[in-house]
DNA sequence: ATGGCTCGTTGTGCTGCCACAACATCGGAG
DNA sequence: CTCCGATGTTGTGGCAGCACAACGAGCCAT
């Protein structure tokens, strides 16, 4: 039931860039070509790393959890994008979990080809590591943030860095691009979903976001950036 | 003045640790010491960058600066650490600034031997990206104490890793390693030098730590990691 | 010694955010 | 159609931590 997969959904993507099409159906044939559904684990918190990830479709939340039950929302991975990617840095059990916002297709390499694939391809390390770098630039963002911002312009940053990463363009302004509930968005923000409400209320009555269940729209992009006091 | 460098030097350090004493010589050969006065940029945020650095002796903060003047201290580098390693992450420019804490002894090498070293080198890349994935675990774990922690937990948490990673075991407890204000605590923790003050005196009422002018000794760590609510 | 600086402490008032509760609304399952 | 759970809204109160100010103490230079 797993038709062959075509080399072309690879060609466009940074890791892949710069490698043959021979080289591309190689990694493709290595590759176990996973469906979830919304909401479930695909690697969890403390587990040991045995494979790593490619997401084709869907968008996936990297979450934390506290000793103390809180959860907070460490990352957001778009399509196309590696992750699971503990075998790059050494890491031998996963430092999050990784949860499925919508519904996700996604390609898993067993650990052990890691090696080979950064020996054997030009510039699949290269590139890596550079969304590596990318990745570690936004969390020492959002540390400045957390330290600096009151909670009204981390939930904007929280937003612009939304649509930046999964933003649609739609008539009146650009949607988010996967469902998100002010309990998520509080969870990015380290803050309650009460006050999320209650922003998200006075953006909508100023004419900067559309806000329905599950789904945000950003009508005034530019005004959310001041708000955000523009650090990311 | 420079009096050659001795090998031994190195060849504790991880990403040596696999090399031959010719290899490491190599290496001392290409490096250029530096000597630094505390309270002095090795390299600033925004420049482009040219070299990469290891710390040999004295401790180094990263700092962030915000457009509004905030400015946060990212990460601490204490001595055997490389710092300054965009090549390793695709950066072009540095994210942040370097500046001394104390007299610092620095190693740099030019950026464009940064390929040389990685192929030529076993080891050198693998244990070098370790040192990334536990950095970017560290901002990983300050990011959720931010989120979900209270100020009193954050600046616990915060003098917990000083100790973890310059802490020197004297009698009656353990000391900083390096010389540290209130200021550079609040700027740690994202909150004021004031609030710092205060919970530093009620914990030497407590008889948890002693505090000194710019030195700072725990008397009880065990009690420390309680308040901290053991997230780092 | 002595001035000047940086660093640290402490008191007071204020405010932004959280906690909780109660209600409204939506969407799916049977 | 109806019920139920998940999601979102809003009002009220309380408190933690910030801002500001004024003072004290150590360190350095000349």
């Amino acid at each position: 039931m797993l038709k062959k997969l075509d080399e072309s959904l690879l060609t466009d993507l940074p890791p892949f860039r710069r490698l043959s099409r021979p080289q591309i159906r190689e990694i493709l044939d290595a590759a176990t070509p996973l469906r979830f559904d919304p909401g479930v684990a695909v690697f969890s918190e403390g587990l040991p790393v045995e494979r790593f990830f490619l997401l084709m479709d869907g968008h996936i939340r990297v979450i934390r959890t506290t000793p103390g039950g809180d959860q907070i929302i460490a990352l957001h991975i778009a399509p196309g994008q590696l992750f699971g990617i503990g075998a790059a840095l050494g890491k031998t059990i996963y430092p999050a979990t990784a949860m499925t916002a919508d519904d996700c297709l996604v390609l898993a390499w067993p650990n052990q080809l890691w090696a080979g694939f950064t020996e054997r391809y030009e510039g699949f390390a290269t590139e890596t590591y550079k969304v590596v770098g990318e990745r570690l630039g936004e969390l020492n963002n959002r540390i400045v943030e957390m330290a600096t911002q009151a909670v009204e312009q981390r939930v904007a940053c929280a937003i612009l860095r939304l649509i930046t990463q999964t933003g649609r363009k739609v008539d009146g302004g650009i949607e988010v691009g996967l469902p998100i509930t002010r309990q998520n968005i509080s969870d990015m923000t380290g803050t309650t979903p009460y006050t999320v409400s209650r922003l998200l209320s006075g953006w909508e009555r100023d004419g900067i976001v559309l806000s329905e269940r599950r789904k945000i729209t950003v009508t005034a992009p530019h005004r959310l950036v001041v708000l955000s006091g523009a650090i990311a």
